[in-house]
DNA sequence: TATAGGATAGGCT
DNA sequence: GCCTATCCTATAG
């Protein structure tokens, strides 16, 4: 089931890896990198296989739309490779990297990772579970697994000396990227319902669900 | 296997 | 007051 990683030493993303780029590409091009916590001494690490890109202010479904500057949003326009920490549904955190220069509200969403490391942990951390995909296969479920929650909004990601939350390049090849809309959007979010900035892991398991081809027509228009 | 409903809280209109 | 970037369980087929 795990995927094989190839051996060497992988490297620490760099912080401009979150800056010198658009939000959109650096969501592509997360599919395939880890992403390790150290909690309470723990570690705990996953490939991440499925990602969406979020992008104020012009995003009907970003927080930030419109430019929304609140105290939740006000994270997202931090310059890029820290954490953003939002509770969905009044239960859910779950683990945004915040993207771009100073400024911009960008951030990807990571919404399933494949379990690399500390397994165990991340079982306890989840409760019981049906099955192995059932671990890290949703938003939810990567942050509950990783120990993430909102103390840790703002960390940074990229520092060395900070492995509370970290992202690696894996080495890892030879996969295919899909992309398709993004879940969990409504009529409401209007035409950026259909924006293809979901991206993930052709044919891995942890992907959280299909690929969603369209949305109903009455979506197009709001009441 | 598919679908429906409840939990739960904070942000925004 | 209504919506939400979700998850889990129960129930029906």
């Amino acid at each position: 089931m795990l995927i094989p990683i190839p051996s060497g030493p992988s490297s620490l993303l760099p912080k401009s890896f979150y800056t010198g780029n658009d939000v959109v590409n650096i969501a592509r091009s997360l599919v395939g990198k880890i992403i390790s916590t150290k909690i309470d001494g723990i570690h705990t690490s996953g490939i991440i296989v499925e990602t969406e890109a979020y992008r104020g202010p012009d995003d009907q479904a970003c927080h930030a739309k419109n430019d929304i500057r609140t105290p939740r949003t006000e994270v997202m326009y931090h310059e890029g490779g820290i954490l953003y920490v939002y509770i969905c549904y009044g239960v859910h955190p779950m683990v945004n990297i915040v993207t771009g220069e100073e400024g911009n509200p960008h951030v990807v969403l990571i919404r399933a990772i494949e379990p690399l490391t500390g397994i165990e942990t991340m079982s306890e951390r989840r409760g019981f579970y049906r099955n192995a995909v059932g671990l890290t296969s949703g938003p939810g479920k990567v942050a509950t697994a990783l120990g993430i929650h909102r103390v840790h909004q703002a960390k940074p990601v990229w520092n060395p000396s900070d492995a509370i939350v970290q992202l690696y390049d894996s080495g890892l090849s030879g996969f295919n990227i899909v992309e398709g809309y993004r879940v969990g959007m409504s009529k409401y979010t209007g035409p950026c319902a259909f924006r293809p900035w979901r991206f993930f892991m052709d044919k891995n398991p942890f992907v959280s669900r299909p690929l969603q081809v369209h949305y109903p027509d009455a979506w197009n228009a709001v009441d």
